[in-house]
Formats: C-alpha cells, sequence, structure tokens
DNA sequence: AAAGTGTTAAATGTATACATTTTTAATATT
DNA sequence: AATATTAAAAATGTATACATTTAACACTTT
C-alpha cells in the first residue's frame, strides 16, 4: 500500500488537527522550512487550500458563523437536487449501498462513523452525475469534515434516522419529501454544529 | 483611467478571440515569451483559467456538448435559486434595474446588449447574498460569455420576452413560476447555442 | 499620548537555473 | 506496416536569486 503523503495532504491535515493558531501567518518561507520543500510547491498547495476555504489571506480561514451558513446554504443547494436525482434514478442496488453505509455508521466507531457518513453525502452527490457540480461540492469537503466530526463527537441526536428516512423517501419516488428531509437534515447539522462552535 | 490590463485579462481575452488553436499546446515557455514574463505568473493564469473552465489539460477547453449541458446545469441549479430569493429580496428599486437592463439590450447594439445580459442575469444571482455562491456563479463566466454571444449575434428569437416574464414573476412574487420561467429560459439559451456549435 | 515619518526587516512577486518527467521521432525488430 | 526501443528534445516541477511591495518599529513632531 502507497502511505506517501503529498505535500498538500500533510499540510491540510495538520490545519485540519489545529496545528496551526489562527493568528499565526503562513508565510511561505515558513512552510517551506516546516516542510523541507521550496517556496514554489508552498505556493500551489496555499492556493488549493484557498480554493477548499481552509485558508484565506494567508491564514488558517476561520470563517463565521455567517459563512458556515453560506458555505451551508451552497450545500445544501447541491445536495437537494442530488436527491432530486436520485429519485429518478438510484436502483435497488443503490439504496442497498446507502443503506450499508447507516449500517456501519452504526456499528462502528467514532472514526467509521464519520468515514460511513462522509461515503453516505457522496452516495447522494454523484447521483448528480456531473463532474462539475461535484468537483464544486468537494470544494467544501474540509468544511463539511470539520462539521461532521463535531456531530458525531457530539453525538447529534437523530442524525442516522433521517438518514433513514432519507432513503426511504428516494425508495418511495417521493422526491419532495426526500428533498425536504435532506434540507432540513442538513440544516440541523449546521445549527448543532455552530451551538458547540 | 486606468487601461493597464492585467496578464490574466489579456490571456483571457485571446482565448476567447481565439487567439490559440484548439490543438495548440499552450505551454508555459510559449506563452512566457508570448506575453514577455517570466513561467512564474504565466502558471498562475494558467491555474486561473483551468478554474475558470477555460484552459484543461495545456489545451484550450473546447468543452462537449454533454460539458456544456452539465455547466449549465450548474448555472440553472444557481439561477433558479437566484430567483427565488429574488422573489423574496427585490424591492421596487431592484426591479426598475432589471428592466433598465432589459431595455439597454433592446436599444443597444450587439456589444451593449451583450453587456447588458450579462448585467440582468448578475443582478439576479447577486439576489442570493452569499458570496461563495456568486464565486461558484463567476467560474462561469467565460461559458456563459461564448453562449450569450452567440445567443445575441444569431439573435435568438424571444430572448427580451423572456427576461421581462421573469422580472414580472419576481414582481408578482410568484416564485414558483420565476424559477419555471428562469429554467426554460437558459435551457434555450443552451439549445440554440449547441445548435450553432 | 497620538499621529505622522522614515528606516529596516520580512514577506511576496518574478525571473531563472537546474532536476525530473514526458513527448517526440528516429531506428530497429517482428 | 505495425510495434518496440531508445536517444534527443522539450516540457513541467522544484529550488533559488533577485526585485518589489508590505509590515514592523523606532524616532519625531504636535
Amino acid at each position: 500500500m502507497n502511505q506517501e503523503r503529498t505535500l498538500y495532504e500533510k499540510v491540510r491535515e495538520d490545519i485540519l488537527n489545529g496545528t496551526f493558531d489562527k493568528k499565526e501567518k503562513l508565510t511561505e518561507i515558513k512552510l517551506a522550512k516546516m516542510y523541507d520543500v521550496s517556496r514554489t510547491p508552498i505556493r500551489e498547495v496555499l492556493k488549493q487550500l484557498e480554493f477548499e476555504y481552509l485558508v484565506k489571506d494567508g491564514y488558517v480561514y476561520t470563517p463565521s458563523p455567517e459563512d458556515y451558513r453560506n458555505l451551508f446554504e451552497m450545500r445544501i443547494l447541491i445536495e437537494s437536487h442530488a436527491v432530486e436525482k436520485a429519485v429518478l434514478l438510484f436502483v435497488e442496488e443503490d439504496l442497498k449501498e446507502l443503506r450499508n453505509y447507516i449500517k456501519q455508521a452504526k456499528d462502528g466507531d467514532d472514526s467509521l462513523t464519520l468515514a460511513a457518513n462522509k461515503k453516505f453525502h457522496d452516495k447522494l452527490v454523484r447521483a448528480i452525475r456531473n463532474p462539475f457540480l461535484s468537483e464544486t461540492y468537494d470544494r467544501l469537503n474540509s468544511t463539511i469534515y470539520l462539521f461532521s466530526r463535531t456531530v458525531v463527537q457530539k453525538q447529534r441526536p437523530e442524525l442516522l434516522d433521517e438518514h433513514e428516512k432519507i432513503v426511504q423517501a428516494i425508495e418511495d419516488r417521493d422526491g419532495e419529501t426526500a428533498r425536504q428531509l435532506i434540507v432540513t437534515h442538513l440544516q440541523k447539522d449546521l445549527e448543532f454544529t455552530l451551538y458547540y462552535m
């Protein structure tokens, strides 16, 4: 197995794990020394991290609640579009896959639950079958990760129930209900997490 | 007035004006010589142009009809969300501004019409009041420009009528109609332009 | 003390040299 | 002729030097 992490992955993980204080400027020179590379690849990585809302103006991005609401508006727009597509396109096997992720989330530890929940939402988004929208969704990965970590660690109630109900609505081919359910599901994630931050 | 164009603007305009053949590789070295700068700023510019779907894998991006449909799915998702917001938020002055753009598009030459139509759609998107979604929409600027240029030059019928009806639906606070109208409006733009390409 | 001024330090922007990878195309092999 | 092989060339990736801009801070002046 290839364990080698790219520079991008290393910096990203360090940011997500809180290596850098939010008041600490991420200068190219300092990062270059830290990761033992030159400024050139560091610049590329910083651009990529800005792209996914992890870095802004040379600092770790600490979005305001308003910013998080806006990022979630974007997420909700994409995922609600996704479930409407899923209602039209998903076959029995797709639904089985979704239910499998719910089961994994129920049975595993926090780390597995986190991974399974991510797979659940990613599977929904893939229903759109649109690489441009998928990539736009992926830009939110770090934000979604930070929220999902809180939601799992602080054990937000009803979470897996809501996943179940969404799958059921898709199976029933009830697009309007499915849409409503995913919207309120994500809004609850948002409000729950903002409460803890 | 500051007439100085940035390197990014120069390269972008040259691509939009057809300076580069689609079979022509945009190598950093060649571009650096062409624009009399070093490879470093050229790399930045190429990244930016990839971001907005004008360059891909070192060539001018020539999307397939399928790609264009997907890009427009993204556009439609954002703009239909925008009109729903506009129905809730726009006041008389905003509607006046929209109608003003329709008038400008009617009276001016192609170049003015193009600019006015862009302002119309940008005004709608700003109703979302979400910088992340606005930026996502702006990524589509070049694609939208290419389509809008065809639509105006080839004089797609009904275009300004459709704009009128959208404004009317917003004024009537009829979100569902407004949404339907913008969706079909954009789908017509898409199909009309694909026919000519 | 607050507000300006100038000097220094440190950061980013740009150019360029060098390392590595990829592409090209000429030649050999089946 | 099509397929490998491989040497040369050309591209990108990375490091680094230099230029320019921005930030920090000591010192005046009010």
